[in-house]
DNA sequence: CAACAAATACTACAAGTGTAGATATCAGGG
DNA sequence: CCCTGATATCTACACTTGTAGTATTTGTTG
């Protein structure tokens, strides 16, 4: 039940270092997101601000803090992709999934892939 | 061939009104908006940062300022769309797709529109 | 146990955003 | 022709984010 928080680009990104870390010291994320060229400092007073916000806790160990995600992946997701559709759709997460359909030449394999998920999903009487 | 840009929610909710306005004044933009309940002075401040960013034009009516979105609404959605994914999903978007279909109770009736809108994007062998 | 290196914490600053009060302007009524 | 109300512009301020330099702390090693 972690909270429903929305992140900046650049936040979800050292959040996730830490998802797929597990946890780890604002030097062990600022090397698994070299990609994003922050100096450490900078990694430092991210995550001490995700700390504030609550989306991070940390403990000591030695002279370094090791952070480690409070919230989780899919809330975060579900919470973020919730807030899009119902600013730019008015809240019908069918509306995004058409606009998704629309604007992606997806493969006939995603294709495939997508109705599956969608009988996944149907209930019984099939048609 | 509009601009791409991301708008915060409340600059989205506002050129959204433009677009619903075609054109039109603060105050009419305003007017549109009533349930956010923003002072008139705050719509206005909001339409200039817009305009400064090139999101909207404006030209003069007598002594009332009408904006117009310069930007479509399409082109923004899916800008935000997919810089959505990107964060994400990484840049995945049958991931989004999948996560709709996962996290949403879609009714029948939607699951059926949406197979619609597959059917109608898939490429001729029906497999 | 002193000095060094590693890591953190503190401070800083520019943009951008949300919000709106104060001020200026101007068209139209009297 | 002046006042007033409507409207726009200007100014302001707090908060968030991106980014990082500087100062401080503290294990560790000789």
């Amino acid at each position: 039940m972690s909270k429903s928080i929305k992140l900046s680009d650049q936040q979800y990104k050292i959040v996730q270092a830490l998802w797929e870390l597990g946890e780890g010291s604002a030097k062990d994320v600022q090397q698994h997101v070299a990609e994003l060229d922050l100096a450490h400092t900078t990694v430092g007073t991210i995550l001490t601000r995700l700390e504030k916000k609550g989306a991070l806790t940390s403990h000591a160990r030695g002279r370094q803090r090791i952070f480690k995600a409070v919230v989780n992946e899919e809330n975060v997701q579900q919470t973020m992709v919730s807030s899009l559709v119902s600013t730019l759709f008015k809240g019908n997460a069918a509306d995004l999934l058409a606009h998704l359909v629309r604007e992606n030449d997806f493969s006939d394999t995603d294709l495939k892939d997508i109705r599956t998920i969608l009988d996944g999903h149907k209930k019984s009487e099939d048609k």
